[in-house]
DNA sequence: GTAATGGATCTTTTT
DNA sequence: GATCCATTAC
């Protein structure tokens, strides 16, 4: 084809042996891999059958599969279009898998059998319950071989199967006996020698205090949990300790994690269930067991796109199917993102090394790779096609920024290995292009800033070129990326409330929604028509009243006839599970992409594993617990504005960019604690915790020797400015750079030169376009309008400051963190905990709290409802301090505030507070404002629900909140 | 100038 | 619970 520059039809033309090829961002990669393939199957002695193409995902393979099969049938290769073999790597492990399940355990010495019906769960959560009741009995059964081990083990399960999960992914396995690797005792203890060394480098005293970083790391920063008996010395360590930290004897943590490791393989054949690690496992090791299923998975020509993101596993697997050294391997290591899943760029950057080793292990006893390594090509692509010449230099000088101010970076190393592109956009963009810098005074107003420049962008005069035609800039142009999915979530919210069109493209909580909760609730009332966690939530959330809430919790019969009906309809498709679903929604007429995405992800979980509704209601209540995010599908083709992380924008160009968040410890992001199981290259396995043993006692510790050597490592922000990159190459004409707080990218990108956020408009769009028409939820609609005491209340000073606008935050004299530092100490008082900080107000309390207990039932931080009467008002609120005496119930408020100016306002919080007690507990009510500061309580007379509700009715009209 | 201290802030996710 | 950076101390 002649539409390919010199450097695409070279990597066309190139068939024959290893060729790695550095595909920069808009270089027109699947075009080319497209030619390439067509050129392939030309040859006459070249069959689609002989090559095998192996993407990652599922949308990239049937890309990759639509564009050469319509290639093909243009040119008249109809027939041989249908040989085409694409798949991704996952699927075709998987294809492997089941081509001969029944010996998959035998390379691991594993009798069990896997059948044909072996189900793939991807579903982590169910991942990690599996798991963990797994590990329960196997600790219960073996744990005792393994000492201290096991004691740690028991308490981190999620964090052993991570573990596994990455040693699985770097190709380490458990064999009946001993390790299975290349480099098994380096990949399990790390480099110890070199830890010794940075040992040693973090020991040198300081010239002034003589002390060392590792000794303070130890002896300074001890942890809440507390070190394990720590070695003695004054100022630096001992080298005996130093030499005990970097060479601990981890025998025993590693025995035990290999047989768990084992056994869990062994467990996950029996019972026919597979992850993905396991299926590419299982898959390598058919391979490289059987010369058969070699025999029948074997190509003369294999091409793999995105090869930065594949793992050693998948370039061994990669090797054993080729019957010839004909391997084409396109990629970019500049947009290596995943190495928090043990991918790592050394498969590309260091190509040839890896071959030649990874060559050599496979064909250690015998020969699975039937061919030598010859010298490699390597191709780079160095035109981009997408971006603006401004747009990709910046891009590029993303690769250079500093992490931090301190570091270092290598910038000649790096020139070497950077590909420069340039950038040929043939005219059409022309000056049709911008990288903006913009800083606001706050995080909290970057969603702000966010609207304003996507209203700035499509009301000013700029224009995309689209094709050879210009034209003004619409929603659906425009992209915002963020570095973390939270960060995704608060440029929605505040995208929406400016009326902005707009949708989150990726994963959210979805469990945590109203839609979640509502179902979760549903489920337990089917499950069991007695369960007050099923049937209250849903009166709840339909407006019943507390006082029929609470009827019906003492008595079921009591829950509404329209209820129970809706129940008897569900039951009766408790084994049809996506129909159940879909009739709880349908009460609600809720059919929006939340509640698909619910229905998909339960339905899915569902049909690969038989769970019962108990099991769906364990699944999400884990899933709320711990917030598990799931893939949620807007609707792509709207005219909105897409949000996305990062990670998700790969592959993806837009004419528009926004990259909000560019704030310190967000980007680049800081990071976090590694878990109880540390893994690296450099440290090898190493357990966060141990039993310590003191006199007379042991306790759970953190470990000093971990800890230490953990310290001695730095952090490299590499990765991070990989994503910068991937970030920053997205835009085609116009990219904006936002922050409130500049991180060390930023100010390397901007120079320190910021503007303003473009100046507040206004602009109305098509509401078609934001929602679909609310539907109608007659008989299940909330039916009275909800408020916050608080929300009631005016606790403006007289000066004018705090007040409304600053949301009622209760203005107390030593301010509102301090009053919220009491009443969570108030908390951990009540039960029977000493806090960690003590405070003068804490005397108070503590007398309160004893005479509380005294009572026949007592509870703090309760939440209470209080429907008020004659109205379809309800207002909830939380009493720090509940105390049942029998005849009457108490109800205490703590008040950190330095006066009782308020005392007004909180006579009428702990009216509505009594009025709820009273009412719940049948019973007159006492109340209490607890002024702990002042060292005094006020005891008054709520008033009664008559008085109140005109009070109510007065602030409401006051503050502007009467229904209309 | 440098060194100790305190405060703020916190994950990414193909199959 | 780790990490960086700004502030304070000398």
């Amino acid at each position: 084809m002649s539409d390919l520059n010199e450097s695409q039809a070279r990597l066309a033309r190139t068939l024959d042996g290893m060729v790695v090829v550095d595909a920069g961002p808009g270089t027109g990669k699947t075009h080319t891999i497209v030619e390439r393939y067509l050129n392939l199957v030309s040859r006459p002695d070249v069959s689609p059958g002989d090559v095998l193409m192996l993407t990652f995902t599922n949308n990239a393979a049937s890309e990759m599969e639509e564009r050469i099969k319509g290639s093909m049938t243009d040119r008249g290769m109809l027939k041989e279009s249908k040989l085409v073999q694409t798949s991704t790597f996952d699927a075709f492990c998987r294809s492997i898998l089941m081509d001969s399940p029944e010996t998959a355990g035998s390379f691991f010495g594993i009798s069990e059998r896997l059948t044909r019906g072996a189900e793939v769960v991807s579903n982590d959560t169910l991942n990690e319950t599996w798991f963990s009741s797994f590990l329960d009995d196997f600790l219960a059964e073996r744990g005792e071989d393994f000492g201290d081990a096991a004691i740690v083990a028991s308490q981190y399960p999620k964090d052993i199967l991570a573990l596994i999960n990455r040693l699985m992914s770097k190709g380490v396995f458990p064999l009946k006996r001993g390790w299975f690797g290349i480099d098994p005792s380096r990949d399990l203890l790390g480099d110890t020698e070199g830890v010794l060394e940075d040992l040693r480098r973090l020991n040198e005293p300081s010239a002034k205090t003589g002390v060392s970083q590792a000794w303070k790391a130890i002896h300074e920063k001890a942890p809440k949990e507390g070190f394990d008996p720590l070695p003695q010395s004054e100022g630096v360590l001992d080298e005996t300790d130093l030499a005990d930290a970097a060479g601990e004897d981890r025998s025993g943590l590693l025995d035990l994690i290999h047989a768990v490791y084992h056994e869990y393989i062994r467990k996950s054949i029996a019972s026919d269930r597979l992850t993905f690690g396991l299926t590419s496992m299982l898959a390598f090791s058919l391979l490289y067991d059987d010369g058969r299923i070699r025999q029948r998975n074997s190509f003369r020509y294999v091409m793999i796109d995105e090869f930065q993101d594949t793992n050693a596993i998948q370039l061994m697997i990669s090797m054993m199917v080729l019957s010839e050294p004909n391997l084409c391997a396109v990629g970019d290591w500049k947009q290596g993102i995943y190495g928090f899943r043990f991918v790592s760029i050394h498969n590309i950057v260091e190509f040839e090394e890896r071959m030649v080793s990874m060559r050599r292990f496979l064909n250690e006893d015998k020969v699975r790779v039937p061919f030598g390594i010859p010298s490699v090509s390597r191709l780079s692509l160095d035109v981009n096609y997408r971006s603006s010449e401004p747009i990709v230099r910046n891009a590029f000088e993303s690769l250079f920024i500093r992490g931090t101010e301190k570091e270092e970076i290598d910038v000649e190393r790096l020139e070497e290995k950077v590909v420069r592109l340039k950038a040929d956009t043939d005219g059409r963009i022309g000056d049709l292009t911008e990288t903006r810098f913009v800083r606001c005074d706050g995080r909290d107003r970057e969603p702000e800033a966010v609207a304003r420049c996507v209203l700035d962008y499509v009301q000013s005069d700029r224009e995309i070129a689209d094709g050879d035609v210009r034209r003004p800039v619409g929603l659906g142009d425009i992209a915002v990326f963020c570095r973390t999915t939270s960060g995704c979530a608060k440029v929605l919210d505040g995208l929406t409330s400016a009326g902005i069109p707009a949708y989150l493209e990726g994963d959210a909580d979805i469990m945590s929604t109203r839609e979640g909760k509502l179902l979760l609730a549903w489920l337990r009332y089917v499950n069991n028509d007695r369960d007050p966690w099923g049937f209250v939530p849903i009166m709840a959330d339909m407006g019943y009243t507390l006082v029929e809430c609470r009827a019906a919790r003492d008595d079921p019969s009591a829950v509404p006839a329209s209820i129970v009906a809706a129940r008897r309809d569900l039951y009766l498709k408790r084994r049809r599970v996506t129909e159940m679903l879909t009739t709880v929604f349908s009460l609600y007429g809720i059919d929006n992409d939340v509640s698909q995405a619910i229905i998909t992800t339960l339905s899915t979980a569902h049909r690969g594993s038989l769970l019962t509704i108990s099991d769906l209601i364990g699944m999400i209540e884990k899933d709320i617990a711990s917030g598990s995010r799931y893939p949620f599908e807007g609707s792509i083709d709207r005219d909105a504005v897409k949000i996305m992380t990062m990670h998700k924008a790969k592959g993806l160009e837009f004419p528009v960019v926004i990259i909000p968040y560019m704030d310190r410890g967000i980007m680049p992001l800081r990071p976090g604690s590694g878990g109880a199981y540390l893994y690296d290259d450099r440290i090898g396995i190493r357990c966060a915790y141990s039993v310590g043993r003191f006199d007379g006692y042991s306790k759970l510790c953190r470990s000093w020797r971990t800890a230490l050597v953990a310290a001695s490592g730095s952090r490299d922000y590499s990765e991070e400015r990989r994503l910068l990159f991937v970030a920053a190459s997205r835009a085609k004409q116009y990219q904006t750079f936002i922050c409130s707080d500049p991180s060390p990218f930023i100010e390397g990108l901007s120079g320190g030169v910021y503007e303003g956020p473009p100046a507040p408009m206004a602009r109305t769009f098509d509401s078609s376009t934001t929602a679909a028409a609310r539907p109608d939820l007659s008989g299940y609609r909330p039916r009275s309008p909800r408020f916050a005491v608080h929300d009631l209340m005016d606790l403006s000073t007289e000066d004018g400051m705090g007040g409304m606008s600053e949301k009622n935050h209760e203005v107390c004299g030593k301010g509102p963190e301090y009053g919220d530092a009491v009443h969570s100490a108030a908390e951990i008082i009540f039960d029977g905990n000493e806090p960690p900080e003590d405070y003068p107000e804490l005397g108070m309390v503590r007398s309160i709290v004893e005479r509380a207990h005294c009572a026949v039932d007592s509870r703090a931080e309760t939440d209470c409802v209080l429907p008020i009467a004659g109205t379809d008002v309800v207002l909830r609120g939380r009493i720090d301090l509940l105390a049942d005496f029998g005849d009457v119930v108490e109800v205490h408020d703590y008040k950190t505030d330095a006066s009782d100016r308020f005392q007004a306002e909180y006579e009428f919080q702990l009216s509505v507070y009594g009025l709820a007690a009273s009412l719940h507990y049948g019973k007159p009510a006492r109340c209490f404002i607890d002024y702990v500061s002042l060292g005094r309580t006020v005891e008054f007379d709520p008033m009664t629900m008559d008085e109140l509700r005109d009070e109510v009715l007065r602030r409401m009209n006051r503050m502007g909140l009467s229904k209309d």
